[in-house]
DNA sequence: TCAATTTTGAAATTTTACTACGCCTGATCA
DNA sequence: TGATCAGGCGTAGTAAAATTTCAAAATTGA
């Protein structure tokens, strides 16, 4: 549709090439719009944005709206395009909503090549799991604590330094800690790793390449992507969490029927425990 | 659009379900007709039509026709299906990883129906922003909380009860309280919404039929999708985050300048800082 | 410069969306 | 069982938006 009207631009006449030159710079605005709004912004009357439609073969304003609409929610594929200043709202929202769909594509394509069948082991042999992160990583952690300890695991998240190298020091040997960190290079959760007592399992959410990973018996990666933009939100965050939750899933699976009967009995706790 | 209206169906009048059954059974013709054609082929009247499209919280008619426009124009992708026992791990994973994508893809097409542009105009006002939220939902706060403060905004994220009916009794006008719940119906939290000073603003990412959001200023829908198996993990909260992700660039962008430096900064900060 | 033709907008007209109001039904309580 | 009331529903009226009519202005070709 847009593209048929850059067409025709040279063929109309002077009021109704700006209707079409205000429609392509204003599309999402026009799909919106009532007719004497779009005639105003032109700087032209009705009949003309009227006839404007009509050499377009539409059979009238309520049409070219239709057009337009379906035009402009064809999806364009997901790929990343770079939020700029000019943006209106709803154009910067659904360009990062693209890219936080690309990074979970791109955690799906690459998980064939993800341990996630020995994360699985590690975990479902543990006393206790124990999840930390700083910063955004943060709630990462909380947000897994939340998650698995839903499976009947004791489960903690611990989100600052302090915590984390006191639990390093009483760790035991069948205690799991999952450290995330996108960088991998906070000196004192990599200490609390290196450190951890009782020879605990380190399981660590991080770049593969970084120190952190250096003192994981196991190593989920997550993908230094670029935080080229300044507008770029965390995806990777998103990521990380999309991955967690198949990994629950897994060990859930791999428990069997005791786990999933906790998980379906909290579930069922949700279910408006505040009915009568 | 077509999976929140099946969603309405059940609460929903006799003549308005009608309605709402048609518009499922003849989408396309919907889109195209007139509000008269609509009432006539539901057999029933204008006005009632025109409620129902109220009730989705859509502005009129005119709101109805481009959302199913909207909605028949893009095709579906990553269909979600269900994990069964004797998966093996990663293909349970990757189940887990299609249903979050096709989540994050549901909001994004929704996303033009979503009232971003009020919420940053909004969020922008606040003196500050508290993030309340439980369980689940906390971590969500806690997100958004460590996103938004990175904009110079002061912020606070509060996940149990307590707190939240503390700060409610506190908050002052110009205050804006993000109430993060899926399902909108733990009565201490409506409470809190309910009963806050100082008229702060709220803003609710819940289900838009719930009684949370009957206490909110602006209603961020999260469809409340059905969590059919035990194994589904919650992927509507991946869809919240992402959904802020996607307020907080907007927000970004609306502050202009002053935000964009105190972001640059924020990130800067992190960039190795613990390097010699 | 003057018709012939096209382009354009003011105003009238029709169509469409929306609102106010009151009736009706079905539920609740005495 | 009957009175009362809330909510759902439609009739009829109103506002607004889209479309048509028509005449004035601009443009073109001699």
């Amino acid at each position: 549709m847009l593209a048929q009207i850059e067409n025709r631009l040279p063929s109309l006449s002077r009021a109704e090439r700006r209707v079409g030159q205000w429609l392509l710079a204003h599309p999402r605005q026009a799909a919106e719009a009532t007719l004497a709004e779009v005639a105003g912004a032109c700087g032209t009357s009705e009949p003309t944005v009227i006839r404007f439609c009509r050499r377009l073969g539409l059979g009238g304003f309520r049409e070219l709206t239709l057009r337009l609409t379906e035009a402009l929610s064809r999806p364009v594929g997901y790929v990343h395009r770079d939020v700029v200043a000019d943006d209106k709202a709803v154009d910067a929202a659904i360009k990062v909503l693209d890219a936080s769909i690309q990074s979970l594509i791109e955690v799906r394509a690459e998980l064939s090549s993800i341990p996630i069948e020995r994360a699985v082991t590690i975990l479902a042999g543990a006393r206790q799991i124990v999840f930390a992160g700083l910063g955004a990583s943060g709630s990462v952690a909380h947000d897994a604590c939340h998650k698995f300890f839903r499976l009947g695991i004791p489960c903690s998240a611990l989100t600052d330094t302090p915590s984390i190298l006191q639990y390093a020091a009483i760790a035991e040997a069948s205690d799991v800690m999952v450290v995330i960190s996108k960088t991998g290079q906070a000196p004192e959760v990599v200490r609390a790793a290196a450190r951890r007592s009782g020879g605990a399992t380190v399981i660590a959410l991080t770049d593969p390449g970084s120190p952190l990973a250096r003192e994981a018996a196991l190593v989920l990666p997550c993908l230094p992507q670029e935080d080229t933009s300044v507008y770029t939100p965390m995806s990777s965050r998103l990521a990380q969490l999309a991955l967690l939750d198949a990994i629950q899933v897994a060990l859930a699976l791999a428990l069997g029927e005791p786990a999933i009967t906790k998980l379906r009995a909290s579930k069922q706790a949700l279910k408006r425990p505040w009915a009568h």
